[in-house]
DNA sequence: ACAGCCATGTAACTTGTTACATGATTTT
DNA sequence: AAAATCATGTAACAAGTTACATGGCTGT
């Protein structure tokens, strides 16, 4: 939702034509979170849909700007006064792939890890290089930059942090003490029925 | 990705059939990702329809049995043996809104931030209370489950550092040092043409 | 003339997510 | 008999993302 009610968020600061939208959001965003245009003219349809925009004014230069509404603006009001909840929808991809890959037995989670850890640590080189921070004209579209790359940052860093230490757990336990079988005896309740095959067994 | 891969992955150690998948993911991941039935088999359809899994047999319980394809075997091995990328789509829903909001002239961010900052200090009290954890079975359901909290832990004590950073960059720079308009005379190139009504002033 | 950017738009598709329908079985 | 759980499935949708088509303007 925070590509769609950012770009809301611009257009309540008033009108703006699609191109625009993308030159804005990149202003305040920079280099990291380079947003397709074709994303803008979808997001902005999907807006209107939902009442949140209508379409403007097309100007001498075939510009077509787009309007919030007040449905919209009360919206955006909404967006920047309630915080971000942590939801189920919070998914870490990188921490629930490594937790299943550790439980299950038979794979290499150590692997697994270090390409991980190989990977973020290039990342973090990457971030800790400057580089895309430089490159920006005013003084205001710096800082906004270099606030974008400190988020990433933080969160390379508190990934680089949690993958030392679940190897340090893996570590510290024998073997395979986080492998978990299938588990079997399952079907105690439910849905006896139909006849069929054979069972499956659950795996060698 | 990672719910169906991790799907995925569950069935490349035996044939599961879908509720059974819902256990074996709940188990490794705990109460933090509690995963929707329904999506089980939505994502098993488009696992069937990719080749990854074939329909296999139904037991004497009724229970629908789904085994991997060596393809999927083979996707599985890749996703475990490849880091998960930083892409553009690696977009962290906090800092592009508080960015976003800072940027933006007339919006109170400091408001905003300190909401924030209310929400994820709940969310670590939360976390560091160890309630997720407690109530599991076995000494691997323990542990998997701890490794995901403190994933979720690193994560929110990220996002604390990173607010408290954005607040002190914030306090630093005189009233709306970050404060970026609208930007003004973009037409320079491309594209007039067609007849028009007025343009629209870049906003008060 | 041609490359490259400005600009708008369309179509298709991905994963994730939820709500709902259905029904059997076990527990209380 | 009712409530809770096991189990399978369907339908619809959201948000993000990409690929493509079109065309005009600017600079070389």
């Amino acid at each position: 939702m925070s590509v769609r009610l950012s770009l809301l968020a611009i257009l309540d600061q008033g009108p703006c034509y699609g191109y625009q939208l993308r030159h804005e959001f990149d202003r305040r965003t920079g280099s990291i979170w380079p947003l397709n245009v074709g994303q803008i003219y979808n997001t902005l349809e999907r807006l209107e849909r939902d009442g949140f925009v209508r379409r403007g004014e097309t100007d001498a230069h075939g510009h077509v700007y787009w309007r919030i509404t007040d449905t919209g603006s009360a919206e955006v009001a909404r967006w920047l006064s309630s915080p971000v909840r942590r939801t189920t929808a919070s998914r870490d991809e990188v921490a629930i792939k490594l937790t299943i890959a550790a439980t299950l037995p038979g794979v290499d989670a150590d692997a697994a890890i270090s390409a991980q850890l190989v990977a973020i640590r290039e990342h973090l080189a990457l971030l800790r290089s400057d580089a895309p921070v430089t490159a920006s004209h005013g003084e205001a579209e710096l800082l906004a930059r270099s606030l974008v790359r400190d988020a990433a940052l933080f969160d390379a860093e508190a990934e680089e942090r949690w993958l030392e230490h679940l190897r340090r757990r893996l570590a510290e336990h024998p073997a395979h003490a986080l492998a978990l079988g299938l588990a079997t005896d399952r079907p105690k309740r439910g849905r006896p029925a139909k006849p069929a095959a054979a069972p499956a067994p659950a795996v060698a």
